[in-house]
DNA sequence: TCTGGTAATATGTCTGCACATATTATCAGA
DNA sequence: TCTGATAATATGTGCAGACATATTACCAGA
């Protein structure tokens, strides 16, 4: 079982994959150091590098220079979702999708928002809600709020036709972004656009992107009672 | 602009970057094979292999063989968001933690989440319900199901003194694991354990883990009104 | 015009080597 | 015993060259 010969990167992982799973090494057990290996494998350490540094990347293992490779004690598992474009998602599915403005109108955000935006003195918003449809059913509501000064196209574009989402993402690139996911009970705001009870349970996500330190948008999405966000590790 | 020398990936990446957010490189258009990349940088192709490599894993670009590689149109941002040990995300916080197991028995699961599951014929289940505290205070309600001839060990176990959750870390490591995040108003029974209202909107996740084909746990959270699940890109 | 084989091409990855860098272990000197 | 300099070591990364592989473009033959 060690004369096996691992001549890529991924059969390389899989053995030691194999081994961690197996407890031939053992959580928090130091393994052995590339050059080792290397030979073991009957590959080049760049070979070896490569494999670990992907199970290192994945959470499995922990490597810091000189110290070496052990097994990650708590293997914190990272879960990989995709934020989508709804039009997107929703023709993926094979259902016609829709899109309807209900707001718009030029304003200033909330204090706590504007400092969360780490917005500048003389910043201009613009307030966008809007719904988009998959089959004609309520699909997600958006409340938001664009940052004029940092995407001017923002104003002449207006959002009537196109999700600010979708315009967004092609016309003004973020750097960086927060993301949270809470529960809220529907509004009468909410529960009218959704066409769901007062107080039914609403997943919600907040979403904030920036270019470099201008904000360019913060958005809010309430999806209808049932929808549930998936992924897998 | 062209002189400049890019000795690392690092910096290679951080140029690449720099130019699609500059629209050099538009979203959709093609960009310059590695080796007249390496040629301009002034580098090994390697080098550039290393920094698009990284950049088309994070949803930047999108690469083929012979195709070669373009700026992604829909930058499918991916968040990753780690699913961590709750005992360990308390004391981070300074908060003392606690646990209380409220339910043990074994039983049979519903006929949707043996399905859910892909369980075997003989296979054998205990359902455990705990509650996990900070500074006193509920901070999650688990209501799970543990396969025990995956598991063995878990029947002497007993999940009476250490969470479930922790347990299996350590002791039964897994492969695979499909997650969902959804809205559920609070039932009975989840409002008096958290101590919310009734109706209450909470916000749960259910995961469910295999090692390869076999089931290991299927569990879903309760986490009080409030709670916010957060991350960043 | 259609079809299948072939050549061309861009990315994917391996090798062997070298040096960089972070971190630990060690040891001399106060 | 404590402290700071130094050596040792494991990972991180760069380079040049080579071959592998997927995919496209193209062309000859039916």
């Amino acid at each position: 079982m060690t004369a096996g010969e691992f001549k890529n990167w991924q059969a390389v992982q899989e053995e030691v994959r194999r081994r961690i799973h197996a407890r031939i090494w053992a959580p928090g057990e130091m393994i052995p150091n590339e050059q080792d290996l290397a030979e073991e494998f009957g590959c080049a350490r760049a070979t070896v590098n490569r494999a670990l540094r992907n199970l290192s990347e994945a959470g499995l293992l922990e490597r810091r220079r000189k110290a070496g490779t052990r097994v990650a004690l708590h293997p914190v598992r990272k879960a990989t979702l995709s934020i989508p474009m709804i039009r997107k998602e929703i023709e993926d599915r094979g259902q016609s999708y829709g899109y309807e403005r209900l707001f718009y109108r030029r304003g200033t955000p909330p204090e706590a928002l504007l400092r969360q935006l780490k917005a500048r003195e003389n910043d201009q918003f613009v307030r966008v809600k809007s719904v988009q449809t998959a089959d004609g059913v309520p699909f997600v509501f958006e409340d938001r709020w664009v940052n004029l000064s940092t995407v001017p196209g923002a104003a002449e574009e207006g959002f009537a036709e196109t999700s600010a989402n979708e315009w967004l993402l092609t016309h003004a690139p973020y750097t960086e972004g927060d993301i949270a996911f809470f529960a809220e009970n529907a509004s009468e705001e909410v529960a009218g656009t959704l066409g769901c009870d007062l107080g039914a349970a609403i997943f919600v996500i907040d979403r904030v992107t920036w270019d470099n330190d201008r904000s360019i948008t913060s958005v809010r999405q309430f999806f209808p009672p049932g929808y549930r966000m998936q992924t897998s590790v």
